[in-house]
DNA sequence: CGCAAAGTACGACGGCTGTCAAAGTTCGAC
DNA sequence: GTCGAACTTTGACAGCCGTCGTACTTTGCG
């Protein structure tokens, strides 16, 4: 079964955590983070998975890959493949169900007062 | 006048940001320590303020210092003097104003679901 | 097969931040 | 005015995190 680590080709999809292992230090420590909290806004607005590269990044490919490492590792996204293009899917309802009301808190407002919206 | 700074001993009290100045990103990076976090949640439980000695915290006394110092510029908490000590009031109302169901959706949880409260 | 596209993995590097100890300041009590 | 309590300030230091470029892998296409 490779349970541990489908070496497989179809599966370059890495390990997603549970929704109860995930940590509230661990998702402010992802969110913490303008680039990643972008990143999850666009994905909260969209209502719909997008690819790495829709999403576009003030930083380079290498940077980005990192943020959506840790935003995975952080339980806030799901990524599978299409192709050569990695979807990015917001977990929104375990979030929730994991802790109420951040998730909107967070995004309903894009950087305070100074921010008129992009 | 020294409006500067008020050079006169009744004004230990540095100034404390306007709630409309206050940013995501900063009020983030105040809550993502896990010390700062303890003690605003030790405010928010208390209901009444708090001097800076009756939280006790896992670090020394110069880095208990820091941390309230991030908070108050943060906007999170206010500060004030009675004798020698430093009370710390949490600002509830105007950071639910700025920020509506961010404070209790970081306070409401400890530490995720594998804390049961203190 | 050969090539381009889309990401990933790997070091490396710089800056920021949490940490502490030691010295200083202010206040209250005696 | 002296002492102690409660913090603050300063300086130093270590570790982490975001950043990048480069090389590599996988997929899709013709």
């Amino acid at each position: 079964m490779a349970a541990t680590r489908q070496k497989n080709k179809d599966a370059r999809i890495p390990a997603h955590p549970d929704v109860r292992t995930i940590s509230l230090q661990q998702v402010l420590e992802a969110l913490v983070d303008p680039v990643r909290r972008h990143i999850v806004s666009a994905l909260y607005a969209s209502h719909e998975d997008l690819a790495c590269g829709t999403i576009d990044l003030p930083v380079s490919k290498s940077t980005a890959t990192h943020h959506f490492h840790v935003l995975r590792e952080a339980g806030l996204i799901r990524q599978y493949y299409v192709g050569t293009s990695r979807m990015n899917a917001l977990r929104r309802d375990e979030i929730d169900e994991a802790f109420p009301g951040l998730l909107r808190a967070l995004v309903a407002r894009p950087e305070g007062p100074s921010a008129g919206g992009a």
